[in-house]
DNA sequence: AATTTAAATGTAAGGTTTACACTTAAAATT
DNA sequence: AATTTTAAGTGTAAACCTTACATTTAAATT
């Protein structure tokens, strides 16, 4: 069946940002690796790995998602291919990003350990190995999109969630204020939240509701033409 | 410098989607192929080609267009990379595809003829071979998205235009009708549009007024903070 | 001179976005 | 028990943007 015989073959790798929410801190990370192997190695990178022979592009993020996190049916998004001829100095490698979205206290410590893989914010990334601190920028503009037109920032937090975290993590993800007043007005008015009967006491004496996101309502809303949109100023 | 040597190699291709814009017949047109060989010789297929040693995957792109088209310089924009792997029966082959905007009248048609091109309306497309009929979607979508934002549009249309075939065009790209005075009042405000002291008089006894993108001007505005935004109803 | 055709034009109502400050609940302190 | 502290929770008015909608104008044809 090889019928391309005289064209030239590539390596095809996929690299994973895999973003987490760090809710004390309020801060993205990404969950980066020190390289153990050539080249490169010992330098900060995104996880990867080469595509198999039985998988899809698709398949082999979650593959390599899962390996590191233990995580499986997470968020995950194509990014973008990257193949520029000298990317990769080991030899020419055609890769293609794909972003996933995870809530950080659901990963599984041990295998990120034996890993050597570490969270770290993106206001302060260390630089990375090849294109991929290319491949952060773009994922994080796609993230901003992202959260602005589907109610996928719900993934990096916890199922209870209250609206002070989740205006903190549109804040992290914009790296910007938002009025909390506006904030919340718009949040809710969607639709799209089930207000439970227990509160959050944590961080503040008079404690703030949790709510949940109600995703049954949202495929319904979204059946019937409705847009989730979260344009916050 | 083959340090990854136990891995497969893999096919890397490109394929275009060439929308052009048929000024007469008010229709998005995509440029579609007769395939010459197989698999899926005599059948219709995006124009494409497999990634070669020295180039990009954006050098790719711009080759096979212009070797279609006769083309250089033209807007290009990735759009998805397909890696199922039973796409391409022939054997595995990680596609990335491309769409790209042109003034259909500025193709050489010497070649297009030569390739067995033709322009079909992508109101009734024929069945593509693989998953080209999924890439064109979704890089309609693609397109949707980037009129919208960016001042695109007049790729596909003549230097000079007149605001009755501007809106013609995003009536074809969006499918459906936008109101007149709506949609002159949006273009015109952004101060990116230059009058002419000319009327296009082939469709009308009056006459229409071209106009001319001003490019300069709204490379400036956009430096000062403006971003394009028609929001069409 | 009258008719035909498509281009060009403005406004008011409705809806959305923005800016902005005080009250409330509950724990901690006196 | 009263007071203080802290962060959560709440509403409104002005500005802006979007939408719906019908008549006039220019120029060729009859």
């Amino acid at each position: 069946m090889k019928l391309y015989s005289k064209y030239t073959r590539y390596l095809v790798a996929v690299d994973c940002i895999i973003f987490g929410y760090d809710i004390l801190e309020k801060e993205i990370k990404l969950l980066l690796i020190k390289r153990s192997f050539d080249p490169g190695k010992g330098k900060w990178s995104l996880a990867g790995g080469f595509v198999d022979e039985n998988e899809s592009l698709d398949d082999a993020a979650s593959r390599i998602l899962r390996k590191l996190t233990g995580l499986e049916s997470v968020y995950m998004k194509q990014s973008y291919a990257y193949g520029e001829t000298n990317r990769d100095p080991g030899d020419r490698v055609i890769s293609v990003s794909y972003f996933a979205l995870i809530a950080i206290r659901d990963i599984n410590r041990e295998l990120t350990q034996q890993n050597e893989a570490h969270w770290r914010s993106i206001a302060r990334l260390p630089d990375l190995i090849f294109d991929h601190s290319a491949m952060v920028k773009k994922a994080l503009t796609d993230l901003q999109g992202q959260v602005k037109i589907r109610p996928v920032g719900f993934e990096l937090l916890p199922e209870k969630l209250t609206l002070v975290q989740l205006q903190a993590l549109y804040e992290a993800i914009y790296q910007r204020e938002i009025d909390k007043r506006n904030f919340r007005k718009k949040i809710l008015s969607m639709g799209i939240l089930e207000k439970l009967d227990e509160k959050e006491k944590e961080t503040s004496k008079k404690g703030a509701y949790y709510y949940k996101f109600d995703k049954d309502k949202y495929d319904k809303l979204k059946q019937s033409g409705f847009y989730f949109n979260l344009d916050v100023n």
